[in-house]
RNA sequence: GGAAAGAUGGCGGAGCUUGGUUGAACGCGCACGACUCGAAAUCGUGUGAGCCCCUAAGACGGGCUCCGUGGGUUCGAAUCCCACUCUUUCCGCCA
């Protein structure tokens, strides 16, 4: 949510970011309602305060024995007219809320406009391996080996899910564990939480209203508000930890780090590019979320791209990374860097970690804050997250790009321990 | 799933029977000050959040709201009524 100071003082400003995120915005209409509800605040807070002035004097004219039935005649007028105003009030802050809550986050200043085609590459690191054969695609590999069973998936439960067996399943178990141990070394806190959440999370992380219908809802209560989703990512629960709440200054920079699978629907994203699990409705992911003093999100930030794509340069894979331009960046966040590691078959670089910086977008969403020790005052955190990293990308790029001519994969050397010392995986 | 009790400020805990001067006694914690060479102890002062007005700005200037959440009754509600949520204990069920 941005500021509605912010809107008021220095509108263009919000405007002209908005438009580097490809949103055009008008907020004249805004402006008038925060206007009105101002005046009108104005005015029922008068009443209120007439109203407590008086009730406050009726026991000592009680205890005087003079008459009061006519004040309360008085102010039984005077009470409905509070609570006629109180409702265009409530009404007023009810659209001006809306209204925040569709808009999407600023961009940081240091941002290019525009669409992914203004993504910079600003990292490269190692390089494309190349084939004395002809190298097979993940699905053909991953099909061949055994270890991961795309047709059952499908009868199990319809497209878009899959089933890892066998080594295929250690290997994805192996990667969760190094990551896992990695960030656990790292000093970040592990944790497990629900899958399912409420309404609350999905708003506060910025991911509803607007994309609401993305997620998968539970059976239940009609109204959305009371119901249950399944997480879309780690993300949407870690950064609602604190909702609500007021953090100790101590407490900041506060590294955490969980494990869950992610459901999406991804309506209408199929493509016949995105083969095998480069996309599906459930799929297995490390992330990582940090809450930041302002002035420290930024140290905080380089920390998680430098984790993510340490995990990436670890595991040897070839990658690059890259500075989303405004508009490739998602509706909530100020700054995002992608890790993108190369996919042979495909002949293009696929996203195995996103790293953001919401700044305080989501902590306004969720009323997350801290109390800032120098001016004793609540101040609302930065919030920021990372993939590391989402496995389902990660293994087709391993099995590609680690490939042999007879068909079988070496395993990543960081990986064997968690793999019983198995270095290659070959056909049963 | 059934029954009972409960939900108050950073924490503990009054107030609710008998609605009014209670944003909330008291204690703890914390902050500042005094005392001290320094500390402890002691004493004093203060100590939640949000919004608004005033102001160049700030305030130890004024106002409004918040005692789980949402409604209701009333001139007036932490206090009465209703619904919901959650917590604890007991029973049931169960990996």
């Amino acid at each position: 949510m941005l500021d509605l100071n912010l809107i008021r003082n220095d509108t263009q400003k919000v405007v002209d970011a908005l438009q580097k995120k490809g949103h055009t915005v008008d907020f004249t209409e805004l402006l008038q309602w925060d206007q009105e509800r101002k005046a009108k605040k104005q005015s029922v807070e008068a009443l209120k305060a007439e109203r407590n002035k008086v009730s406050g004097e009726i026991p000592k004219l009680k205890k005087q024995g003079q008459p009061v039935d006519h004040i309360f005649q008085a102010m039984r007028e005077l009470g409905d007219k509070i609570t006629e105003s109180d409702k265009e009030v409530a009404e007023l802050e009810g659209k001006i809320n809306d209204f925040l809550l569709a808009l999407p986050n600023m961009p940081d200043d240091d941002l290019v406009g525009g669409e992914k085609e203004n993504n910079e590459v600003i990292k490269l690191v190692g390089e494309k391996p190349s084939y004395d054969f002809t190298p097979k695609n993940h699905v053909d590999l991953c099909v061949d080996l055994g270890i991961i069973d795309y047709e059952r998936g499908v009868k199990l439960s319809g497209g878009g899910f899959w089933l890892y067996r066998g080594l295929g399943a250690r290997l994805e178990w192996a990667l969760l564990n190094f990551f896992i141990d990695e960030h656990i070394k790292d000093g970040y806190e592990f944790i497990l939480p629900p899958h399912q959440l409420g309404y609350n999370c999905g708003l506060g992380a910025g991911q509803f209203p607007k994309f609401a219908d993305e997620v998968y809802w539970l059976e239940g209560e009609e109204d959305r508000k009371k119901n249950r989703f399944m997480l879309p990512t780690a993300e949407t629960a870690l950064v609602n930890v604190y909702a609500n709440e007021i953090m100790d200054e101590s407490m900041l920079p506060l590294k955490l780090f969980a494990y869950t699978p992610c459901y999406r629907k991804e309506a209408g994203s199929y493509r016949s590019e995105e083969r095998g699990m480069i996309r599906g409705h459930q799929f297995n992911k490390v992330e990582m979320v940090q809450y930041a003093k302002p002035g420290e999100s930024m140290v905080a930030f380089e920390e998680l791209l430098g984790k993510a794509a340490s995990l990436v340069e670890k595991l040897g894979l070839h990658f690059r990374v890259s500075k989303l331009a405004a508009g490739d960046c998602s509706a909530s966040m100020a700054r995002t860097y992608d890790i993108e590691v190369w996919i042979p078959s495909m002949g293009i670089y696929k996203e195995v970690s996103s790293v953001s910086n919401a700044n305080d977008y989501q902590a306004r969403r969720n009323n997350t804050r801290y109390r800032d020790s120098a001016t004793g005052k609540p101040q609302y955190v930065h919030t920021l997250n990372g993939s590391g990293l989402a496995t389902s990308r990660v293994i087709p790029a391993i099995v590609e790009q680690y490939q042999n001519a007879d068909g079988s994969v070496t395993v990543p050397e960081v990986l064997r321990k968690y793999m019983g010392g198995i270095e290659v995986i070959t056909k049963k």
